[in-house]
DNA sequence: CTTGACCTGTCTACAACTGCAGGGTTCATC
DNA sequence: GATGAACCCTGCAGTTGTAGACAGGTCAAG
């Protein structure tokens, strides 16, 4: 039998969000001491085991307190709602990204921090864009803002035989 | 000179929304009228205007804030941190995302609406999965839990013949 | 019997809004 | 000049999930 404290910190949750859940209906201790504290049992731990796994793939409380209490065919149907919600989140937030680079583009990128080549480009196909929409970009960028195309090679730290290629090949485009 | 919800309307906002922003000290009218309205001019209107694209990007309010106070090189840094994170994000999502396929797949789906191959291809891959980690999932599916890799290929709808070739391939690897 | 570690319930805060209540202003119409 | 609609004002409560603070109660060890 545990009590409030131990059964978080056995799950590394906070006394306070096993507090929430219970006041949000999910889980209940499974008695109380003479002294009133909270006991849990194993059926508990179980439970509040399951709910981090819910509350780990993202799931509201709402939905994981009618996935606990459905069968098993409609919590695949939550669960199968929240993958579409979150390929569309992820959608999202690649938007943010590419506005984020439009931003980025507009203001010519001076004086920052080290960001490398690799890191750039990685980020930029984990936002969407193709090899060829890269080499737009770069022609792009090297059509209005020659200098600061320059500028921003150097930036990413490139070597300069390297940049004399990439800027070579952006203007034959 | 637009009253506030004008303003609001005008940038796809709730009069709600710019009242807050100003509460966070982020656009204040340019002055008031007779009666205590709220009177906002071309240079609030462009400054909302630049809140919504920061917004839009992703960031939070405090950040907009030091954004928009702070010089060009400053503000492509906090764009820069926020380029960052939302990577961070996105790869949270995916683990999301992992961690429902795995307790669908623990559920063994049954009886759903209709999710097609190619939706379901879509999302292992936009997840993180390569063509080889499918092909092991099959295998192991196949391996575990053979019937319920039929009714799983079934429910996805893919004809008979493919189903067959599918499962072949699972087994030999 | 005290000490220190734990527990109790309740309260506050966060972000970024949304929505309501209760009232004031503006404007057109009668 | 009165009425009504449409707008505006301030201020506050609620949302979600979590963390921490507070004052006081409980428990085991010394």
């Amino acid at each position: 039998m545990l009590t409030v404290t131990r059964l978080a910190r056995r799950c590394g949750l906070s006394r306070s969000t096993v507090l929430y859940y219970e006041s949000a209906g999910l889980l209940r201790p499974s008695g109380r001491t003479a002294g009133n504290y909270r006991q849990y049992g194993e059926r508990e731990i179980e439970r509040l085991r399951q709910i981090c796994a819910y509350r780990h793939a993202g799931l509201r409380l709402t939905d994981i307190r009618s996935v606990l209490g459905a069968s098993s065919g409609d919590a695949a149907a939550v669960l199968k709602r929240r993958l579409l919600e979150l390929d569309a989140e992820i959608e999202s937030l690649r938007g943010h990204q590419r506005v984020i680079l439009t931003l980025l583009e507009h203001k010519g990128l001076r004086r920052n921090q080290m960001i490398t080549k690799d890191k750039w480009v990685a980020i930029m196909r984990g936002c969407g864009f193709s090899e060829d929409q890269m080499h737009a970009w770069h022609a792009e960028f090297e059509r209005a803002a020659p200098d600061e195309h320059q500028e921003f090679l150097e930036f990413l730290h490139i070597p300069a035989d390297e940049i004399r290629r990439i800027r070579q090949f952006s203007k034959k485009k």
